[in-house]
DNA sequence: GAAAATTTATGATTTACCTCAAATTTAGGT
DNA sequence: ACCTAAATTTGAGGTAAATCATAAATTTTC
């Protein structure tokens, strides 16, 4: 059990000492989600910190019957950290869409070793960072594009980033993909048949593969 | 001068050792910026972290010549902090709207200071966290409301934290208010002068008086 | 394993918003 | 103070994308 949770939080602390480890171990709890259900609710109290450890998470925000997904988390990431030193409170919400296996740590316990270890400060502040770029594109490909390029951005991000694979089981919902994407159900259908039909991409079901990388970089570029 | 700087920097850094407030010192130049002009450039180095301590300042996305605002600065901030740990380039453009006093300080300092300062590197996450808190509410405004709703986003925003009051002189063109709403400039205009209209604020040019909150927040919950 | 619910799909209609165009006002430079 | 450039304003027309409606396919539930 140790074991396990020194591997898998091993990128994030190079330099952990033995009693920063024993307080993980001992306010850390390991916990099951189905695909579907909810980890946390927007405006709920921040009191956890999760570390996704398989699986997949989408965070999004709810306004007025409709869904944003702002994120998706894939294993290896932290779900909650915006929350540190903020409101503490979750400005969204986390939905396992993949069984999913997290560890819940103590809000806490993760600000001690931000105090106390300062490799880890500045791990936390390049994945906060990261994340913050990663919003930007977010923001310009949902303002600034059209339909097609959103979703050709939606593709290589989920390509790329996610799966780091040209054929994947996409597991989100066309529904999913919509609030991912900003646009309605039927539009992000829509588009990816026309993809489809147009050789960019070839998609069965959930199943997708990337024909053409170059051609969904271009609809990327002209928006 | 060291006292100007020790005052204007007072909210972060409760904790600064001589030795620290040194190395501030002796690594950051005193610069000022016309109106217009330009302090950073989307895919320039990041070298530098910039603290505002007199003026406004729009951080930016170029894409395919329209702009979109991302978030307007003001003074107490630090500009740049994102590139931290990342890939040490800046994803956005920085333009003063006011003229503007800053603070250049080298980004390796910040490193330094958030090493050794826990203090500090709290704060630090906790402006981000700040920052991407406000970004999620921006990507809400933007891809879930109409137009009215965003420009009654746009100006609570600027009245209650930008300006801290019910009445200002926005500085910001139309053409800023249209590029910080993601709409074209002449929606804008025509929104600003239907609010005007019907009493939700008084317009004169550039000069803002809010009376309704009521109004404009109930336009931005219906979107 | 049938019924219910959700997801996917496609076509027709509506609309919110952009683009274009042209006029007027304001701001900047010498 | 004048000239030029930029910003603001208003109207008309076009269109990208949402909404609505309805059906088929798939998944979930008991």
């Amino acid at each position: 059990m140790i074991q396990q949770i020194q591997k898998d939080f091993a990128p994030w602390f190079d330099k952990l000492s033995e009693e920063q480890l024993a307080k993980i171990v001992e306010n850390q709890v390991s916990l099951n989600y189905n695909k579907g259900e909810i980890l946390s609710k927007q405006g709920g109290f921040a009191s956890h910190i999760i570390f996704l450890s398989e699986g997949l998470i989408k965070i999004y925000k709810e306004h007025n019957d409709k869904n944003l997904i702002l994120k998706i988390v894939k294993p290896g990431e932290f779900i909650g950290l915006s929350s540190l030193y903020n409101k503490g409170i979750f400005d969204y919400s986390a939905a396992s869409i993949d069984s999913s296996k997290v560890y819940s740590i103590q809000a806490e316990i993760v600000k001690y070793l931000i105090r106390n270890n300062s490799d880890f400060a500045e791990k936390i502040i390049g994945q906060l960072n990261q994340n913050t770029s990663q919003y930007f594109e977010r923001i310009m490909s949902l303002t600034q594009k059209q339909l097609h390029g959103r979703i050709a951005d939606a593709i290589l991000h989920l390509s790329r980033e996610i799966y780091e694979s040209d054929t994947f089981n996409m597991l989100l919902t066309r529904r999913d993909l919509a609030d991912f994407c900003g646009m309605s159900t039927e539009s992000a259908i829509r588009i990816l048949k026309e993809f489809h039909n147009d050789r960019i991409v070839n998609i069965d079901g959930k199943n997708m593969h990337v024909i053409s990388y170059q051609l969904l970089e271009r609809l990327s570029e002209v928006g």
